[in-house]
DNA sequence: GTTAGCACTCTTGGCTTAAGAGTGCTAATT
DNA sequence: AATTAGCACTCTTAAGCCAAGAGTGCTAAC
């Protein structure tokens, strides 16, 4: 049973500990001023750690979090904490300096959130959840060979070398890619496929490849996304045991099980936070996430948020982490219009 | 002076020192069998520390060796140490199963490279030595904004959205997309600067962009390299401080640093090794560098290379290096044609 | 229901000690 | 003159021990 008092001394206690690191005692509790001695916190404490909200690293020492004693936290800051309007603005400007390039937003999007929040930023690429041609251009390099370029609707280009079954002039492509841009235009992937067109040689095999991009296009969850700042993360004490470390450093390098990460923010809205054992990877037992959707719904959107060890600043991370987001959606809604 | 003997007995120093990496006794070398006793070991070590090639971490301790003592080491194999044939055509068939993008190339070869030397390792995209433009496409995303895209002789693809100062329509980009294609292809970004043409108020806001693109390619040194193995690196016993492992997470996570590191390797050819304290970067004061060039001299070209502690197996970087920067140099010639 | 008091537990850091490794030097040997 | 056996000496490492300190859980009084 969590009663009001109780719930006051557990949220002290996960506030005095991601503040400080240590084990917190009766006493450091008692000092916060709710008016009763250590005794009386010490009891309540006994309460929290067999309702399995806190624990002790070892007999004799203070409390620390559980999993669940850090979620009951965190539910009381997920309704409306704004980050403050000076921060807001610093980072506004911040995305006002590099407009332009969708990539650099994403960079910096990253850089920013892990600086603020000094730990790792992890941010994907927006993806549209249905990917649509916008044009194809195909550039003579040899004889035989040939670069194809995708325009998506988003700004977003592919690219692959084709090797040609037949010598092609830059004259035949350049008439190839306008007949293919006006007949497959607007059209996604599957639709192409479907498209049964009189086609030559030529524009056949183009099409085919073009087909292949598109799908393999939508097929991604997402795309592998922009980390940044793993070493604000490592320079956390929770990461002193060199192998801790380097576990996590492989973890980052082996980029597909990242994937394994982001499907959870696929549904719902909203900041999502996943704290310790909840996360589905081994190495992340003693990290959380922060993380979110931005971009406009049903049309395009990406992923962003925060990784960090439990003891994370949340009352920083998820403010943060909403307000970046928010920048973002926007951002990339005056690109897409509407 | 170095005699023979005392070379030899450095180099089974350093031999040692690298596989082991514990501190190499007189009783090891005396046991590796120049036919003589731990004690004449011992007086031909002491000169070798007094010239700087080995030291002791503590007074009575084995020798270690000191950068000098690498070098020595590293030059006897310079020369004509080749991969044996049965991982050459390991390496080989690794690259023949991604054809295409050269993106993949990049970060195939630096898997490649760091598993088969089990520490970092260092790719730059290839450059052109002088960037000229092949085909520029102008894409319409709303009525005053439009994707630039141009490709680069080398099969590169460049982008930027342009805010327009005017609507304009797709026909009238498409126009003018082709227009200053005809004009300017195969042309390099200063030639296209001062090419005094008669230009619409739109084809003139587009050459200023696509003069600034090329020239800030032509600018960088390299690109920023693509970097795979870390993990590799840091499960070493040097790393096992946790600050020592920070520090060089922030050094691979701070980019514009890498670039500090490359301009050595521009001049000059063949592989080259920079150990320990030759490096100018603090972090890498216990770190070498095992680097080269791969392309087609006066054409195209990248560096390629790895990193790892100073101890790192010389024997395997070197050929290793070696022989994945020629596979690339064909890769490209074939790509390039002649 | 709360609290003062206290015994008990467990960690931490400092200190000491013994074992082991490897050296540098000296004097004898080839 | 170069080599080597022998040995005293130095330094590291691990283990063991002790005292201090922190914080608890329990009991008995308020």
């Amino acid at each position: 049973m969590l009663t009001q008092r109780r719930e006051r001394i557990l949220k002290i206690v996960v506030g005095e500990y991601i503040s400080t690191g240590l084990p917190v005692s009766s006493e450091a509790v008692a000092r916060k001023g709710l008016g009763v001695s250590s005794a009386t916190i010490r009891n309540e404490m006994m309460e929290l750690e067999e309702d399995g909200y806190l624990t002790q690293p070892h007999t004799s020492a203070g409390r620390i979090p559980e999993d669940k004693g850090y979620r009951c936290y965190i539910e009381s800051m997920m309704g409306g904490v704004q980050l403050s309007l000076v921060e807001q603005r610093l980072i506004r400007h911040q995305f006002h300096q590099v407009e332009g390039e969708i990539e650099e937003w994403i960079r910096l999007a990253a850089a920013i959130l892990s600086r603020a929040v000094r730990n790792v930023a992890i941010v994907t690429l927006p993806k549209p959840y249905e990917s649509r041609l916008k044009h194809l251009e195909l550039i003579s390099l040899q004889e035989f060979l040939a670069l194809l370029v995708l325009v998506l609707r988003e700004a977003k280009l592919k690219q692959q070398v084709l090797t040609l079954e037949e010598a092609v002039t830059q004259e035949e492509l350049s008439a190839a890619a306008r007949r293919l841009t006006s007949a497959c235009g607007g059209l996604s992937g599957s639709e192409i496929a479907t498209r049964g067109l009189e086609l030559s040689r030529l524009e056949e095999q183009v099409t085919r490849t073009v087909v292949q991009i598109m799908q393999a296009e939508e097929g991604e969850a997402y795309e592998d996304p922009w980390v940044d700042g793993l070493r604000h993360m490592l320079s956390q004490p929770e990461f002193a045991s060199s192998s801790r470390l380097a576990a996590i450093v492989e973890f980052f390098e082996e980029r597909n099980l990242l994937k394994s990460l982001l499907p959870q923010v696929l549904t719902g809205e909203g900041v999502r936070v996943v704290i310790g054992r909840e996360n589905k990877q081994d190495v992340m037992r003693d990290c959380s996430v922060v993380i979110t959707r931005y971009g406009i719904p049903g049309e395009v959107g990406g992923a962003i948020g925060v990784m960090g060890p439990t003891r994370m600043q949340y009352s920083r991370a998820i403010p943060t982490v909403r307000f970046v987001s928010s920048v973002m959606s926007e951002m990339l809604g005056e690109l897409y219009g509407s």
